[in-house]
DNA sequence: TTTGAAATTTAGGGCTGACTAAATCTAAAT
DNA sequence: ATTTAGATTTAGTCAGCCCTAAATTTCAAA
């Protein structure tokens, strides 16, 4: 029996791995913020059903079918937020708290019902990729817009989901997936990014810049 | 700090409390499919919150407290089966599964935004009286269609939602909150129950008339 | 009034998933 | 090669909610 609880690690598993790398305890424990023993005493559960694969002191990582459940989960999840957003009317700020909650409890065809509403969508409001009802998934790694060179032009993809309060400024400064930004400076050094946003001039923390994910469309344009 | 189970058991009790009499452990126990010892447990719990009244051997009875949860998640039920037959498109058998595991776990604004929706409704699609946020419920107590004399026209008002397989069955002969029905006979004694629906003449078990509740109109029309 | 069946509660345990404190292992720096 | 800081695991608890078996209470029938 695969209980709520073990889906949220094998869906934070999942959002922590890059490539082939074995996820540690303390990444696990910090995103799902809990113990580092309690993650330890999870995992030996999830090994023993096979879901991950852990090697003492080095991490863990997802076997075919710990990857299975937790696409299903976050195809669940951010087809609530999308459905969430789209059909029910939600702010993108709401949307993630309350996916969170309902992706453990939806039935199979509630997931089907939300996806033929939708017109199955391939990505969430925040720009997450949707994985399909059968695990195909394009995840795609985009720069950080703090990483964006100045002078650039970019396109907004992605925005972290997991701050309220970030999204609602996000959302006031049009920084959605879409739009697209010009980055001016970075000043007085390292300093607050200084962007131009249909026609508006902004200036953003770079510690916020680092949670937007870009496509830099061309280093110059007029 | 209230807990999922607790919801549950505050809505058993909601339900089975008819006017002010206290409510039996075997009958809580029964009706939520768990042991005696289990709800005895779960009644030191609850009364120590001031949720329950608690007399020793004779049952329980909601406080105003209590009373206030249950309708609370009985709205969220409610309005949740609605929602899921007029918005989403589900089949009205699969609903109250689908919603007594959403109930526990959405928002206050999710609930509000389905109200919307649904343009502020007062009944679900099995006929049951939806309490209002105030907690407000208009709980109309009606005859059985077992029980109404042969000759008579009724009117379907509600029909017990915990049994899919049954709620197909009265679907395809139309039984449903609103249609008209004629009881034509109950033969050969005490019989199947003889009916007429909108023309087509029906014969049904009279265990399934127990789960159809009906407001009679005349003993004898046309 | 006694007795017995049914209802209820008590006693004792299991499982899940969290925690803190303490022990152990790893890996990098001296 | 040794030290040491950080990461990880082990050990021991706890709370929630379920269970069975046994004890107790109630109530109605004899």
């Amino acid at each position: 029996m695969i209980t709520h609880a073990m889906e949220d690690y094998l869906k934070a598993i999942y959002l922590l791995q890059k490539g082939e790398e074995k996820v540690s305890t303390t990444a696990i424990a910090e995103q799902m913020n809990v113990s580092a023993p309690s993650v330890t005493g999870m995992i030996r559960k999830l090994t023993t059903m096979g879901l991950i694969d852990h090697t003492s002191y080095q991490g863990v990582q997802l076997t075919e079918g710990g990857k299975k459940v937790a696409k299903e989960v976050l195809r669940h999840h951010r087809l609530l937020e999308l459905y969430l957003v789209e059909i029910m009317g939600f702010t993108w700020d709401k949307v993630h708290d309350e996916a969170d909650k309902l992706e453990h409890v939806i039935s199979e065809e509630f997931e089907e019902k939300m996806s033929d509403a939708l017109g199955h969508p391939t990505t969430d409001p925040h720009g997450h990729a949707i994985p399909a009802k059968d695990g195909a998934v394009k995840e795609v790694s985009y720069e950080t817009l703090a990483e964006v060179e100045p002078g650039s032009f970019a396109t907004v993809e992605q925005v972290n989901d997991n701050n309220p309060e970030m999204l609602r400024y996000l959302d006031n400064l049009e920084i959605v997936p879409g739009a697209l930004v010009q980055v001016v400076a970075k000043e007085p050094f390292n300093g607050p990014l200084h962007l131009k946003i249909d026609q508006a001039e902004h200036f953003i923390g770079l510690e916020v810049a680092h949670n937007v994910f870009v496509e830099v469309s061309e280093k110059e344009a007029n």
